[in-house]
DNA sequence: ATAACATTTTGGCATATTACCAAATGACAA
DNA sequence: TTGTCATTTGGTAATATGCCAAAATGTTAT
């Protein structure tokens, strides 16, 4: 375990950044059940351009945070990390004390 | 438990937010050891003015993260929240795999 | 009271990023 | 080939970002 560079830092920071924007928060909330959604769904539910939502994709996928997987004319996403449910759970957790 | 409003997870992505910068993820990182660290100690090992790390250290109070005490000439950081070496943990697993 | 120290706050700047939409492109199925 | 689902590209306007320098705040020491 060597100790992280100013470089490590950076490159995990990616990780948090990704997490850090509203829509991109949503989705990963969505993704939360365990299971698989379609793109099509997060265009409906979403109020922004599917193209923006596709970005936002790309983005949480480049991140390691998503995975996708094409079959036929879908594309399904999954949470690349069971990890990322537990950082929701607290999140929440610390949300529900700060409302109160 | 409500779902999650718009408003919501904008409040919440603050908390992701403020982890996606290296030097606020290096310093979070400083204090995952569980003990208090004084600012003067970021300051030295840090490449930046001194006032450049008292406003990440603020950020990173704001979003919840840290909470400060100060005694005498000095303030003390702590992590808010044992989750956060969770967090911290997660993402050493994932950067593993990822830099092979 | 004044000086020295530790930290925060403010002002300002230059840069970078960002989120978004619209249009074009790609991939697949019927 | 045509229609559907999704990604990519282009462009833009807004935004916010990180940083330093200087001033302000608060605390201890002399």
């Amino acid at each position: 375990m060597k100790p992280y560079t100013r470089a490590d830092h950076k490159e995990q920071a990616v990780f948090f950044k990704a997490l850090g924007h509203p829509t991109r928060l949503w989705i990963v909330r969505q993704l939360a059940d365990g299971r698989e959604h379609c793109v099509c769904e997060f265009v409906d539910e979403a109020g922004v351009d599917f193209s923006t939502i596709s970005q936002h994709l790309s983005v949480l996928k480049q991140a390691g945070i998503l995975i996708d997987d094409k079959r036929g004319k879908s594309v399904y996403y999954t949470l690349a990390c069971p990890c990322l449910v537990t950082m929701l759970s607290c999140l929440d957790t610390r949300f529900e004390k700060r409302s109160k």
